[in-house]
DNA sequence: ACCATTTGACCTGT
DNA sequence: ACAGGTCAAATGGT
């Protein structure tokens, strides 16, 4: 990965270094984390250590999700394009919603609008298990998409307000192979229409364990999945996904088996 | 009439 | 060439 790689200025270069050995920490931060989990793994595999396991997970996560700001902030502040915002033109067809009669009848065909930008930029990638697909936002369907290897159809959602106010979050959902009852939700982007109160008041009851007011149910992240330039450690994390299967999340809901999660992990 | 979902076509990256 | 992501016409529900 490379950091402000460009410009040359002796302020710049430490600028970029700093990152580096930001991003560096953190990834050593989350790793160790993962590591005492396995030295505690009989300790925490009691009922009564439960709230412990799953605080020490939480830590995980939070490496995971600072390096994933981190990764945006990288993506916003290179000089690569930033994701074009659709402006009225680009998006006209859609917007102008024609009524269903005039196109059935005179069957008109709207132009189609070529999206060059797609997959064109890095964008912050994590991948969650949860028993349910809803969350605090509100999704458009856009596709569905039969998937190689797997039994069960992928689902891909936008954010309701891509058009009204440009938020160009998706998400990609489907249920694990092995318990369908798991989904294994895939969210790409941050969302650029909220309501950051109402996600902070979450983030904050859940990093504090406070599970009455938690308003989403309990999931394991597995950290970026498929940004280029995804650590090694988010790898092996998402590669637990395929090994472990979908039960993950559900049994950490209910009854979490840090052994099994660890087993699955052991090359660790 | 409006809105959400379905689904086949089309696009890009590998 | 293929797999996966997105588009937009078609369809169905209210």
């Amino acid at each position: 990965m490379k950091w402000d790689d460009e410009g040359g200025s002796d302020s710049s270069l430490r600028k970029g270094s700093m990152k580096a050995a930001t991003i560096e920490e953190l990834a050593r931060g989350k790793k160790q984390a993962f590591r005492l989990l396995s030295l505690l793994k009989d300790l925490l595999s009691s009922p009564e250590n439960q709230s412990a396991a799953e605080l020490l997970v939480d830590v995980v996560g939070c490496f995971t999700r600072a390096l994933d700001f981190l990764e945006l902030e990288r993506a916003e502040t290179t000089d690569q394009p930033t994701r074009p915002v659709p402006d009225a033109d680009f998006r006209a067809c859609s917007d102008e919603r024609r009524s269903d009669l005039e196109r059935r009848e005179r069957k008109i065909h709207t132009p189609r609008k070529i999206n060059c930008q797609r997959r064109a930029y890095p964008y912050s990638c994590r991948t969650i298990l949860s028993p349910k697909i809803e969350d605090d936002h509100i999704w458009r369907k856009y596709g569905q998409k039969e998937i190689n290897g797997t039994k069960h159809p992928r689902s891909y959602y936008r954010c309701i307000h891509k058009h009204d106010r440009g938020c160009q979050v998706t998400r990609h959902v489907q249920r694990t192979e092995k318990d369908d009852s798991i989904f294994a939700i895939t969210y790409v982007g941050e969302h650029t229409c909220i309501d950051k109160s109402r996600d902070e008041e979450v983030i904050s009851n859940h990093s504090t364990g406070s599970s009455s007011t938690l308003h989403r149910p309990f999931f394991v992240d597995l950290g970026p999945l498929a940004t280029e330039g995804s650590s090694p450690l988010s790898s092996l994390m998402a590669d637990s996904v395929s090994r472990y299967g979908g039960s993950l999340g559900m049994e950490f809901a209910s009854e979490f088996k840090l052994e099994d999660w660890l087993a699955s992990n052991k090359d660790e």
